[in-house]
DNA sequence: TATGAATGAGAGTTCATTCAT
DNA sequence: CATGAATGAACTCTCATTCAT
């Protein structure tokens, strides 16, 4: 009997996973409302039936997706930001390359994160817990950049526009490269995303 | 007497355009999949039946739609570029204030077109359209990059990667403050945007 | 003024029987319900506004021109009957022969009453006219057939019945030659058409 | 546990089965344009959503259902010309009783293929398929008539033009039975049918 | 836990019909 | 008399969701 349980256990979690990953891509490829439910259950490779049994509708779902890359964020902002050696810069630039290489690594979540910004029948909770992300995100950035202001190493002026203008390009940079079969855009590197910020 | 084929001509343009004003705005805010022809007709205050008198589908008003949008902005990277007065760093930065005073005052052109942009949804000839505005849109920015780093004005570097740099920045720039609820970004100047490719 | 007024009354005829016409054509080939209004004034180079000024509804339209038609066949019937010379047999072989060269001149009417007997969309009191055409045609042909066996042309049998049947051949015919890129089936000759009723 | 696949095998089968039956008769009543998708689902006692799952479209049900009538009407045409026995005179009154038994027991089939034929609206490929059933009815029909003629038992002729002939007057035959509120045909038996073309 | 048959709300679309001009 | 812009009832069809097995 445990042995049983142990064993259902296990089985749920890696079906929640993979339900999961399948419904980030299509998600990512779609969005929202374009996601069918078949779709994500077919490239789960699982019956539409069972999407159920572990999410409760598609905006669950999403929620629950959106949720979990929020996290994932948010805990690498605060690993990074741990690392507290070096100069401001060097921390900075530390920062914006750990963010470059994660949206090189995991371009769906960039683009589901996306999604859930961009359309307004995204459900307000998801939105609510993106704009935490994203002040999160600001605020770090905002900190760095006054310890680097302080240093001189970095550009005078409103930290928090600053903040603003180095995530907004960031983010650009990450749609730009997700759609790169557009323009070739190669992954610029972390020293000239921060050029224009520099002292 | 019927109705003189001027004043039809009039109406029809009149309508055509006041439902296209009334999808520019649904569509901005919820995408192609989850906006409804009824929003949009009630939007343009007229019946859903008469959209229908003007677009074939609910697809094909967005592709009008984008496709005007489109041509817009083509036009206006044409005639931007057309100034060719100062040095090459001033008709950058001209040409960079420009599409930041763009995005400021049409906000809802920017979202259409980040909309049609990421969503697999979107009925690919429209995806074409947009990758030859991207293309046109790289190829001017390169063009005075170019110049730019002749006259030592640039930094040097690939000229083609420093303009999808930049691009990016910019689309980036344009969704931050168009969800500008979430952080406080105000628009940054043209100098402080382009601060990362002074030589 | 009254000039006018028979000028007036000259188009109205014509557009009348001109949008008739065109119905006739439509409804032939696509039946009452998947006929289209636009259609039919296409046909009749008008706009579909004006078919309204002289016809209630599509309905009336139809029910007008198959009540137009069932006259027309009537009246033919009544005339072919009035020729009384020769044996009834000839005079059997002039009413057969009557029908075969009105079907072929007209396929178009045999088409709309076809339409309209077959499908149930089609309003009952339409209907009811169809009944009526078909029993004053049983009426006249079992009326010859009695004579014809009276002078021993006609085989025996019951003489309603043979009507019927006569009746169902001659309309067999008419949906074949109409239909007649199928087969290439020649129109026959009251002669072989009668030849089983032959005594 | 999942539903075995047998028994989703059987259920499928039979909806499958049950919907087409529900369409035939509510087609034979009001051809494929003035059928509405909900009245055979709630003939079928599915709701509409079920008749869906099954069929791609309308139209697609209406291929199903003609192609279906189609292939059975030719198979028993192959099968009534394997009985071989008898003379040519005997096998042809065996077919034309073969013919006139089916259309009075399946009335309904009758009725689709009718309106299959005589609407444009019909999708070309269905009627491609019923003018093939047509020629390979007039085929089978012409040899047993050639066959006929040289054992002296049919009149003399053109045997294309004899046959079209009558299976002209059969398919009039079936439509005036079908519609037999109108005249009170009673089936007539094989040899009436065939008088007309005995030596 | 897993499946897929079954349902029906809701969206897109068509087209008969009205009516201002 | 004539036109075609405008309306909305009615349909087709999609797809999230439920539930028997």
């Amino acid at each position: 009997m445990p042995r049983r349980q142990a064993e259902n256990e296990r089985i749920r979690d890696e079906q929640r996973q993979n339900i999961l990953r399948a419904a980030e891509k299509v998600f990512a490829r779609k969005g929202l409302a374009a996601a069918k439910m078949t779709e994500i259950a077919a490239a789960a490779g699982v019956s539409y039936g069972l999407a159920y049994h572990y999410f409760e509708s598609k905006e669950e779902l999403f929620a629950a997706l959106v949720e979990h890359e929020i996290r994932g964020t948010m805990r690498g902002i605060q690993e990074a930001l741990e690392e507290r050696h070096g100069t401001p810069w060097e921390r900075l630039t530390r920062m914006v390359a750990w963010m470059l290489q994660g949206m090189q690594e995991q371009p769906e979540a960039v683009l589901v994160t996306l999604h859930a910004l961009t359309s307004e029948a995204t459900p307000p909770e998801i939105r609510q817990r993106f704009y935490e992300l994203a002040h999160l995100n600001n605020e770090v950035i905002t900190q760095l950049i006054i310890e680097g202001q302080k240093a001189g190493e970095v550009v005078q002026g409103d930290p928090e526009q600053l903040a603003a203008f180095l995530g907004s390009s960031i983010q650009g940079i990450a749609i730009s490269m997700t759609y790169g079969g557009v323009l070739s855009l190669k992954i610029p590197d972390a020293a000239l995303v921060l050029r224009g910020l520099k002292a």
